[in-house]
RNA sequence: GCGGCUAUAGUUCAGUGGCAGAACGCCGCUCUGUGGCAGCGGAUGUCGUGGGUUCGACCCCCACUGGCCGCCCCA
């Protein structure tokens, strides 16, 4: 080592903003939850996909929507080099959403020509350059799902809808999600969305100087948004707008009926929220959230999606509908983390993740045989750690305590004889078992 | 991207223009093959970074960076 203060003084390496390191005591509770939506995706017939954390910058542009807030400001985009001199420098985008490289995976592998309705999951980190905030980091995980196919595989059929909200419902009471609301609404067509904007923007006119300067800028930009202003004062004049509801198509307005009549029949509750609009250009027909109260303040939004019916064509592909969702894992953890929190106030319990047990060599000469029976045990599936020697026997005591359910001494008492000392920290007893007997000990409690 | 609050020990946080603090945790001892409890003792640290004001700045001012809250938007 060198001397203690010689070192310049250089800035810290940190994890730079927005994004975080998620450390063992976390790790568990983000395994659990991705296992349980695995296991859930499973049975309901989806297979994984793993699409690349960059793409082609286009390909979110067209696909995403080059007015959205998301394409237009929240990208991480640069420039690659140009292989050759002769070729054009390509520029690339860290995702900011898989949806569009899941589509863009089943137009690349012609997944269509197999006819068959696709069921596509996946779990990863997703880049987005915002503010960062509660529940809103710069890299951040989504799991999320789509459903896509020819028409003729049944990928428009409000079934599927209605499948993925139950399948969504299902997940969130698995994982214990307490309290949570799934909104629901339907923006029509692409048709619909078009006259409805035409609509809107002509019920604006007379009242927009009536509005918060937000919605004044809205009634030009997006009108849809305006729909989504939560000033209290506005609320009244936004009630007497026009309602999507009531300019949809026909056929829309029966698909939309149909994805109710199933949710009926599974029993998923839901709530109309026909302001509900979402911030991508390629939804249509049916979208959705998932809201909770508890641990995420403003941003409630636990998952979002929708139907997506003419992405595929956007991109260049052949005639596929779709629906999916994008679940933001971190902002799931974050509920059930406060979840956890809530209930360790009211019943006071915290379980520990405890080793099985620690094995304590009494001497530096026990390490070698410590670690020999460390590796038995661990091979017999046990959670094992080994201390060192030259420790004194209260430290070992109190790390073994902190660590694990049970210390294992190795002296020369234990040396000479086949037979292990075990202590068990909840009871306080102590026995000497023969080696051949450690593994059933140790498993009980 | 805009506005507000904030940054002190491993952690949670006090603090005053003049020697850097508490609790918990950590280490040691009481106690040399027996932990939890208790007593005693000890170390905590570029006071986020860089400038400025001042005889003197952890404190006041400015900038930067990070975090939190709200807006925008989204997961």
């Amino acid at each position: 080592m060198t001397d203690s203060k010689k070192a310049p003084a250089r800035p810290a390496l940190k994890a730079v903003r927005g994004t975080r390191d998620l450390l063992p005591d976390q790790t568990p509770l983000w395994n659990h939850v991705e296992t349980t939506a695995r296991n859930l995706f499973a049975r309901y017939g989806f297979g994984e996909i793993r699409t690349p954390v960059f793409e082609a910058t286009e390909l979110f542009a067209r696909g995403v929507g080059e007015e959205t807030d998301i394409v237009s400001k929240e990208m991480f985009t640069w420039e690659d080099r140009a292989r050759a001199a002769s070729e054009k420098p390509q520029t690339l985008t860290l995702r900011p959403e898989n949806t569009a490289g899941v589509v863009r995976a089943y137009i690349e592998h012609q997944f269509a020509n197999s006819g068959a309705l696709q069921k596509l999951y996946y779990i990863g980190p997703q880049f987005r350059r915002e503010r960062p905030q509660r529940g809103r980091y710069r890299q951040f995980w989504q799991i999320g799902a789509e459903v896509i196919g020819p028409p003729s595989s049944g990928s428009e059929s409000p079934l599927r809808d209605a499948e993925i909200l139950e399948m969504l419902a299902t997940l969130l009471d698995e994982l214990g999600i307490r309290g949570w609301q799934l909104e629901l609404n339907s923006v029509g067509s692409a048709q619909d969305r078009v006259h409805y904007n035409e609509t809107l923007r002509a019920a604006l006119q007379p009242i927009r100087s009536q509005l918060c300067a937000d919605c004044q800028r809205r009634a030009d930009t997006n009108p849809l948004r305006v729909l989504d202003c939560k000033v209290p004062e506005d609320q009244p004049l936004i009630d007497t707008l026009p309602r999507i509801a009531d300019h949809i198509s026909a056929d829309s307005r029966a698909h939309f009926d149909a994805v109710r009549a199933a949710l009926d029949a599974c029993k998923v509750p839901y709530h109309l929220n026909p302001r509900l609009v979402r911030g991508l250009d390629y939804y249509t027909r049916t979208t959705f959230e998932f809201t909770v109260t508890t641990g995420l303040g403003t941003q409630n939004a636990l998952l979002g999606g929708g139907r997506y019916d003419g992405l595929s064509e956007m991109l260049g592909g052949p005639r596929a509908p779709g629906i999916g969702f994008a679940i933001g894992e971190d902002r799931l953890i974050l509920t059930l983390q406060a979840q956890q929190q809530e209930d360790a106030r009211t019943s006071g319990a915290a379980s520990a993740n405890l080793l099985d047990a620690y094995i304590a060599p009494l001497t530096p000469a026990q390490n070698p045989a410590a670690l020999a029976l460390a590796r038995e045990l661990r091979a017999a599936n046990l959670k094992i750690e080994v201390g060192d020697g030259s420790f004194k026997l209260r430290k070992s005591f109190e790390t073994a305590n902190s660590l694990a359910r049970h210390i294992i001494l190795l002296g020369e008492d234990e040396a000479g004889s086949e037979l292990y000392t075990v202590k068990t920290f909840a009871s306080g007893e102590q026995v000497k078992v023969p080696r051949a007997n450690l593994p059933e000990l140790l498993a009980g409690v």
